[in-house]
DNA sequence: TTTATTCTTGAACATCGTTCAAATACTCCT
DNA sequence: AGGAGTATTTGAACGATGTTCAAGAATAAA
């Protein structure tokens, strides 16, 4: 009994996931859905209250791969970096190394962004529409979550030593890579469109680690003159 | 005849912006603005074609505000930085020079972005939700003009000689403060949101244009070497 | 004034989210 | 197995929404 309850739940939310690949949030309808998984409108009503919340529901399954994505991409660019050191094509020095694992980060963003647009689309502009205090605690949990996963890249570098300027630079960060992100790919996503935000995100986040240590160094420039 | 047409294309103008600064999307309803105005649902149809192209009017009148308003800072702005040097309050280097105009642009921005917040978050909300290829032309160009705003401040910059990597520059910074001030704009406008908004914007800008003289030394210091 | 043209109106239609009484399926006890 | 009680599913029905368009009202032309 519970177990086809998970089972029609989780073709639910499959089906809602596929329908946003298809065309963002227009065709997330109830009677869509129903009729897609074989159900009728009602059993969405008495498994998820709300076709709102099964969006909630199925935004936050989108968060979770992107996390989990994240979390893979940190590993694995981890023992890339090493590798790439080893053969001599990296220096070895911290500034380096951050913007590697910046780089890193913000491919796998910009790939996951590409690889799921209107899935991606389609949770923006829900979030977007909801009124401001109905935003589920978890919505904002999993979105810390992703601000972790730059926090703590940023904790080898030149930032001072209060975790307050950290959490200010991971969300500056974050949200200047999700502002040239989604700015850029409001319509199509080309090949051209690809490469243009690629070299915009590219810079940003070269000037950024390039600023944090030229910035370090002035600071070590003034203290010693007083 | 014509002049009472302008008379009420114009009022139903105003009051879709209206009912975009009590609630966002909520109210904007055909039978609402109808009844607000005095006119039928009929009328809306007939200067308009659809509610949706109602917005995108209202949506341009919106970008429209906010390009006059960074013009005039633009103008204010040079004349409060001359005022400054003179008074010994900011070093005369083209560096600070572009700290401090970048500084009042993005200060107008989230300026604007607060006093109108329920009207902005309605636009983006509303570009969101449209089909991608709808975006209309004059949008585009209202969200260029924006660009070449910052664009024009980094003229004065050592980025190189071709104008393509200015451009670049400028939609990369200009959608990182997009991106920072919409992500924090989630939900409430509280004087501590926009205390930390403030902070991620001002630690972003301050980076990016140290890390672009940073940058811009070291391809000094390379080329002499060869 | 009469005719022609233009504009306005609001009832009507399709579609949406949502509800809930009735039907169905299931559990458990005898 | 049978029946009583519980849980779940169903889909017709309701109100609200965007949109249309024949009929009416207003205006211009004659």
């Amino acid at each position: 009994m519970t177990l086809e309850h998970e089972t029609v739940r989780a073709r639910i939310i499959a089906v809602t996931l596929e329908l946003m690949d298809e065309a963002g949030l227009e065709l997330i309808k109830a009677r869509t859905i129903a009729r897609r998984v074989g159900v009728s409108v009602g059993t969405i009503y008495n498994l998820f209250g709300s076709v709102d919340e099964l969006i909630q529901v199925a935004n936050s399954h989108i968060l979770a791969d992107m996390n989990k994505l994240g979390q893979i991409s940190v590993a694995d660019s981890e023992n890339e970096l090493e590798r790439r050191i080893d053969a001599g094509d990296i220096v070895d020095t911290p500034k380096d190394r951050l913007l590697f694992r910046l780089f890193a980060l913000a491919k796998v963003y910009m790939d996951f962004v590409e690889d799921n647009a209107n899935r991606w689309g389609a949770m923006l502009a829900f979030n977007r529409n909801q009124p401001e205090g109905s935003v589920a605690g978890w919505y904002l949990d999993q979105q810390n979550a992703l601000f972790d996963l730059i926090g703590k890249v940023l904790d080898a570098t030149p930032l001072g030593d209060e975790k307050a300027i950290r959490i200010v630079a991971a969300r500056a960060l974050w949200s200047a890579v999700h502002g040239i992100v989604t700015m850029n790919y409001v319509g199509q996503v080309s090949e051209q469109s690809r490469r243009f935000t690629w070299e915009q995100v590219e810079l940003l986040v070269k000037l950024f680690v390039a600023g944090l240590y030229a910035e370090s160094e002035n600071e070590q420039d003034e203290k010693p003159q007083k």
